[in-house]
DNA sequence: TGTACATCAGTGAACGCGCGTTCACTGATGTAC
DNA sequence: TGTACATCAGTGAACGCGCGTTCACTGATGTAC
């Protein structure tokens, strides 16, 4: 493990990318401490750089904290999107990808999903932050479309609650069962195949999927 | 909102049930600002009392975090328990009052929730609190099996996985939906309906209730 | 009922520490001519 | 290509602060006789 981040080598008064080798130090931090634990002084260590310099890139602690949510939840929904809209899947096949995705985020970038869903930044506030947010939402809620639009009219259920349906369980699974690093519950069967088992029993349920 | 809490009035020298009042006291703090927001001097504050009295009481600042988790993990596994067995419920309805538990103790208790699950509390080093816990996830996994008993043998499915779908079902409303302090994305139907429609058709699928 | 004493549960001063943040500064880089 | 200058992105010293924790202490309470 090096000791420094984002450092290419030599470096000389100018860094280059401070902005994201700070960001890069407070997922590491937040993912071993928890997303209270860190602090500006340490990420700028981490960064080999004087605590003042995080100064010139956030105004301060909470801004950082921020942008990684927001970093994070760009790139969840850039994620969902592409999984949803992979030409080359059924949308059940597509639905299932999703969710794959989702615990995949959670488990490579549990500092991203942390200061997402548990660091208490009110995405009420920050408007990019809600608009990434809601975008997240709409893939997985496009998903469940595609795949409602293969039912008959009259039997077609509400998109909108088997999109909430859906986001709760890979959530619970993702937070429950898909992360390694704390002191998880561990299962015997992986949290994709959880998941994708309780999605399938729920789509039959809605009667998407035949009964045995 | 009071000053102090704990405080019948008058107190003297001796405080009388410090321990509790330090635990209420971080509850507060924790609902406010997060499991890591809370410090044992603002605790010692809040309760009327000198910063080093706490220690009288917890060994450190993480034994007290501990203990509040462990003390709603307690009453959390008591509460489903109890609405598991409840007499005059059939086991279905005993299910659902399962799930209405954990929203309830997410909404009424959001201090002990984060401290439960989002403190980053490892709950494997903490026999007690492995305890609690389990015995929280036992409650939910006998009345699965209760519904389960009710079906022919050969259709019946896999207690633990059903057990583990329902709950990360609960815990993913409960997180997203569940929760009415911050920022949280808020839906049309409360957090219960929607986690006994989920629950629903996710029955359904099993083959547990009929199809329409 | 009274007295002596042990124990319990507080006090309050003190400490060292690391944090967030500010400020005047300076080295490096980019641009106009 | 060279020079002057503006701007950018760092430095490092300094600050005030609140925290966690310790220590010797003391007031209140309980118990034995």
């Amino acid at each position: 493990m090096s000791k420094h981040i984002g450092g290419r080598g030599k470096r000389g008064y100018h860094h280059g990318d401070l902005k994201n080798a700070l960001m890069d130090a407070a997922r590491r931090l937040i993912s071993e401490k928890g997303p209270m634990g860190f602090t500006i002084a340490e990420a700028a260590r981490l960064a080999g750089v004087s605590p003042s310099a995080p100064y010139r890139h956030f105004r301060d602690r909470d801004q950082l904290l921020e942008d990684v949510a927001l970093a994070g939840f760009i790139d969840f929904a850039a994620g969902l999107e592409a999984a949803r809209r992979d030409p080359a899947l059924t949308p059940l096949q597509a639905l299932d990808a999703v969710g794959r995705t989702y615990l995949s985020f959670a488990q490579a970038r549990p500092a991203d999903f942390s200061a997402m869903f548990e660091a208490g930044v009110s995405h009420g506030s920050n408007p990019a932050l809600r608009e990434a947010s809601d975008r997240a939402f709409a893939a997985l809620t496009l998903a469940v479309e595609a795949v409602a639009a293969q039912m008959p009219l009259e039997k077609r259920p509400p998109t909108l609650m088997v999109a909430r349906h859906i986001w709760a369980l890979s959530h619970g699974v993702a937070t429950l069962f898909g992360r390694a690093d704390a002191g998880r519950r561990q299962s015997p069967v992986s949290a994709e195949e959880l998941l994708e088992a309780g999605v399938g029993v729920y789509l039959r349920g809605l009667g998407v999927i035949p009964d045995l």
